[in-house]
DNA sequence: ACCTGAACACCGTTCAAGT
DNA sequence: ACCTGAACACCGTTCAAGT
């Protein structure tokens, strides 16, 4: 938590396949999407470009690599959590909230998981979320044919509006969470309400939804509504 | 439809924005997402690179501009199709599926969609699928607040449903739409059937329903969901 | 087996110069 | 106002050479 933690990294250490990953989310974090760059990574690890090619085939595997080690950490970590001990409800609640606040903490993440499950479903990352979100839906008990639609619908629905809703400023994220966000939510309102009215006469009355505060609670009525379709099947 | 149709562009035509967007979404959809660099319109439209950059200020917004190009045509021309003058459930499918195919007709729409809606949800990208869908919500007759919600959930749905179901084939579709699609989809399949049965005890049963066939229907089965939770409340 | 780092091919963007 | 096209800065990737 102090300022500067860690500066040069340790040369000690040998390079490997984990340490290049977590060397490129520190990048990603830190400098934003174009930060990430095979030059940046080498003087980061102080060490060649081959070094790295030697460890991860390419720059988009690299990607899908960090992709994944930030969801990994994400879905598991409520799965136990106190709160999802409520109900099935708070369960499916508490791992959406967890993708939400990933996504929130980490800006890039929206683009790459967009890109990692367009490109290329069969990877490691498709799964992961659809078992983590999957697991809770399984507990309001329903059949197995309810149980995939509401999961695929609720997994599309997640990655979608947290990603919408997710602060991208390119260069990390520059002040509290708080602040920026409702600044961002703000921009996009404002720009919504000066659409043509002709042209759009639902979009625009609804403009003013997005101003400011409670993303997270409308974002959290789109999954009760999922799980309300779900029960009156 | 002849296989050599317009080879060299007309040189006569001034160059414009839309003569640009159109050469950029022809490329994209001939040669794929890594087909459209500038040499490749320059030399399409036998010009300076300085020329397009006339017209567009760079290669996001012309990316933004294809994307929007699309979305606007798919989304207008199932609005008032035969189809939609059903029951107001018809008209949400019926749109719904018009982005589905749009999606499925250019494989790298998928990616971009996701990638504006992200990285830039001030756009007009957002908003003219936000009304394409409310328009036909509207129609079911809720209040604005489950109206709001409803149509939120499927935007994101339907986006990210046909983005992952989308064969991105990254230098244009190979051969007919079925034929691919249902190898697709057996990839994936199998794929998942080869989890770690103990890590992922909720998808890995579950993998046969991405078997070959009947994704429309699985995505139709989502939206239908949606709705029903639209009716619950 | 693992690493170095110069070299290569390619790309987006700029800009002085033209018409 | 609109276009030309060479030049620039930068990037992912390769590979002969080292240990």
């Amino acid at each position: 938590m102090t300022p500067r933690a860690r500066r040069s990294p340790r040369r000690t250490e040998a390079l490997s396949r984990e340490r290049i990953v977590e060397a490129a989310v520190e990048l990603l974090d830190t400098a934003g999407e174009s930060g990430l760059t095979f030059r940046a990574l080498t003087e980061r690890l102080s060490t060649g470009a081959g070094a790295i090619y030697w460890h991860v085939a390419n720059k988009g595997e690299l990607l899908a690599a960090a992709t994944d080690a930030v969801v990994a950490e994400a879905v598991s970590a409520d799965v136990s959590s106190p709160r999802s001990a409520g109900s099935p409800r708070d369960g499916v609640r508490a791992v959406a909230l967890g993708l939400y606040d990933a996504i929130e903490a980490h800006p890039w993440l929206a683009t790459q998981l967009a890109l990692q499950l367009s490109r290329s479903p069969g990877g490691p990352v498709a799964p992961r979320i659809f078992e983590g979100i999957g697991r809770q839906v399984g507990a309001l008990g329903v059949s197995e044919d309810g149980w995939f639609t509401a999961t695929s619908v609720l997994v599309h629905y997640i990655l979608g509006a947290a990603g919408q809703n997710a602060v991208n400023t390119e260069s990390g994220r520059a002040l509290g969470p708080g602040v920026d966000r409702a600044r961002f939510l703000d921009d996009v309102s404002a720009q919504w309400e000066q659409l043509d009215p002709d042209a759009y006469p639902f979009t625009r009355p609804v403009a003013h939804r997005m101003r400011g505060h409670d993303d997270r609670e409308q974002f959290l009525a789109g999954i009760d509504l999922v799980l309300a379709g779900m029960a009156a099947r």
